[in-house]
DNA sequence: TGTGCTGGTTACGATCAGGAACCGGAAGAG
DNA sequence: CTCTTCCGGTTCCTGATCGTAACCAGCACA
């Protein structure tokens, strides 16, 4: 995810399909999503959000949160003491994001059996 | 040293993490949201639903819509008519759905000036 | 002297999303 | 009887994305 090569701006269509589409781009990544909801319970240093999301690399919480930083949706703070600290946290911007990451995460958790269920069941059909 | 000091605890928060990415590797990638809210007014057939969607091929309309229907969000008619007719309605668990990808888009359509104006000041930064 | 922690970056390979083009059947158009 | 169109779907191939592993600099601690 080189910046340099980041798909390009956002057209001025009012097109909702199309914003939709830019913007599920930016945040339907694999990672976005669980970050912004590890932030939402306050901010959260780099190793720490890095342990606390299972089976994220370094590479990709790097490149990740340098993506939300650049959207606006994260803040990036360095204290420079020894070992260096990074901390990240919500914008308001992310924060607005909350309610609805939030309602994702209940939502997945609540219907995942189903999903699995109906997964069987089609997989047996074939 | 010992590495073996520091046991992950499985938290609340590390179950939800897994369950939240298995349902973003289903749901977040780049057309099933935008498939979902189509399908939200009602049941369509498949060309119609591939020119409402801008962009999309048929190749990924086939294969989203194959997963929303494996993963029980979706339901697949078939009407072996000349010319075969063929519907896609969300079923009550893609219903259920719904409350959310109309919030993302809302969320989207809302914030999208801001993100495009952060990611404008950010990449200025640079 | 060397090992660990900090927050990264670089190199490289595998995987997989996604677009172009194709398919086969039927019904018009001419 | 060809020529095109519409239908839903599939095959092929490229290039973006993701992940692993290694490396970096600065400082503390032993």
């Amino acid at each position: 995810m080189d910046v340099s090569t980041l798909p390009p701006p956002v057209t001025h269509e009012s097109d909702t399909c199309a914003v939709v589409r830019a913007i599920l781009a930016r945040v339907g990544d694999k990672w976005s999503i669980l970050i912004v909801r590890m932030l939402g319970d306050g901010s959260m240093r780099f190793s720490e959000l890095r342990r606390s999301i299972e089976g994220i690399s370094q590479r990709m919480l790097t490149l990740t949160l340098r993506n939300l930083e650049r959207d606006g949706l994260v803040e990036r703070t360095v204290t420079p003491t020894t070992p260096p600290r990074v901390d990240y946290e919500l914008t308001d911007l992310g924060r607005s994001l909350q309610s609805i990451t939030e309602a994702f995460g209940r939502w997945a958790v609540t219907h995942r059996d189903q999903i699995e269920n109906a997964r069987i069941r089609f997989d047996a059909r074939q």
